[in-house]
DNA sequence: TATGAATGAGTTTTCATTCAT
DNA sequence: TATGAATGAAAACTCATTCAT
């Protein structure tokens, strides 16, 4: 692995593990097994870190959701396709997912400005999903979409404080469970 | 006001804002309009002051739980009251909840065993709950009470990033479809 | 001496010595006799202990000027004495003189423009004198004033690279020698 | 140009716009088109690159000086032509004169000591002309020739720090008044 | 009760220089 | 000749906390 991966690593684990303001500069170098000169010749700051691992996620979850959302199934299939997939590459990349979620605020005011309108681009993507259940009349139409968007991510988001890969439950139960939790909540009731 | 809740309200606003670890303990004096020296008077550290805050959370929310809990309505009833109200509570207190959610990780490693034991409580309270309706049939059993638990709360830790106490959803419109999107997951569907 | 005034020395020794760049904070507070800490209480930054001792030359010279320019004595007589008082003045305050000519680059761009506009008000109140002698016939007048000023004050500037306090000329010879001199080269010659 | 000499300008004119602590070697190469193994390749040090200006000033001005002190006019004459021939040369090398004057304390000591007399040798010879002038009866004898010597190099010195080589004023017009004033401050008063 | 000066350990960052290629 | 990744020492600055008053 190349020194920017390393340190790349290093710092994910660390910020996910105490949260960014508690790292210091010098436990991410020594876990990369490299000295502090070394980071500052790939990274300008310690900042540029945080930046890069929003980076990551971000251009991955976006990615994903578009290859999901702009298949041929039906709107319920692939809405549930979608949420478990968010599941599944949260858990798989466990830690850049909760450094995702916590570390807004420790962003430097214009890239976290940046990060937010990325974010609402996906989330607009995920809301255009289920609105367009609802005006196909397959999903109940009395919660907004945008509220049941921020529902569903509220549960991604949390995963970070309860769930553990050692546990009982595999990424994939958790996934179809959550998704089925989803559908359930926006299918019309009997 | 009393000097220490001047002291509690301005750190629990600056610690929402700007997260606890880019918080200084200057800034809190000032905004509570006070010097160190009085803070340290009355706290013992800025730590302290976080555990108050996780404290004062802990007791309310455990206190209304019990409340909307021991009714005697169908508990389909008194599950939809209490995430209601949880949602009510979070919103009321925005800034302690946002606080609540996301500086766990700052907080003194036995204070935070303390926390998360008062924590895992208070889930399980909710998940008796869930359990109650499962056991009597109202709701579907075969998704994992734990799991449907962390689910809504999910959604309640994710408030703090996205809801506007100024925006065009009231807190009771916001607590009624959160609690009614948990109880249709949890419904047996048609 | 308090603590800010021991701290001014100790810079204004320091940076005349070896240059601003050159002098870390640490061997300020060292030679002050305090820890970095009380200086951060005191100053705002290094770049703060070097704005304060440009203030401070530049009230004094400003004040010290104008008492000399507002006198009665002819015109002749008010130069040479302010062009004296300068010398004198540069010579008691030797260090913070040094550092005064030297060190402009080092002030951050901000305060140097506000420092040069206040070196600009300074030199132009001198040329005044100078355009006085030459209005009233007494200087010569195929000499740019402002060039003049430059020439003299160039003379000021450069003492700090080799006037030695402890050498054989005081300070009162120093001046009269240098005041004569600029005063020769105004006078018309025979 | 070579790659040495392109080395050379730009941190000569680095230099001087920022005074030799605040550059960096990653700009000196970044101005001059190489990168910096090039330069480590050609100078020892960025001491070194700081040195060689040292040296060049030194033999130009020593050459010149000599050049114009040997000849056979009238002392008065020599000390006109030699002093406004510095300020030329140092109007024409004027980034290189200004690194001059105002460097010397960021060279290692060592080299510091060198120039120093190097440039004492040159203040020397310069004092010798006015001293003739003295022994010849043209110039006041009542003005220390070593005096009158540090007064017309501060003015040189001080060139930096104003003049403008695109102002209105020609350096062949600085040069005549500066010289002018030299020689009137030195020739006796009726 | 309250002040605020002072501490000192810890933080991020810079940068001249080296060296394997 | 030249590259540029990597080093490591030193720098400025922050901040929770203490303590004499």
């Amino acid at each position: 692995m190349t020194v920017p991966e390393r340190l790349i690593d290093a710092a994910t684990s660390l910020f996910a593990e105490k949260g960014f303001d508690r790292v210091a500069v010098q436990e991410i170098v020594e876990r990369a097994g490299v000295t502090k000169g070394a980071m500052y010749h790939y990274f300008g700051s310690k900042d540029d870190l945080l930046r890069e691992i929003y980076g990551r996620v971000l251009r991955m979850q976006q990615e994903r959701l578009e290859k999901f959302a702009a298949d041929t199934d039906p709107v319920a299939e692939r809405l549930h396709a979608a949420a478990a997939d968010v599941i599944i590459t949260s858990v798989e990349n466990y830690d850049a997912a909760k450094v995702f979620f916590r570390s807004v605020d420790s962003l430097p005011a214009e890239i976290r400005k940046d990060v937010r309108a990325e974010r609402r681009k996906y989330h607009e993507r995920f809301r255009a999903l289920i609105e367009e259940g609802q005006a196909g009349g397959e999903f109940r139409a009395d919660v907004p979409a945008d509220l049941a968007t921020h529902y569903f991510f509220g549960t991604v988001h949390h995963l970070g404080t309860w769930y553990r890969l050692d546990g009982p439950l595999k990424p994939e139960q958790l996934a179809r469970h959550y998704a089925d939790l989803l559908l359930a909540s926006l299918r019309h009731q009997h």
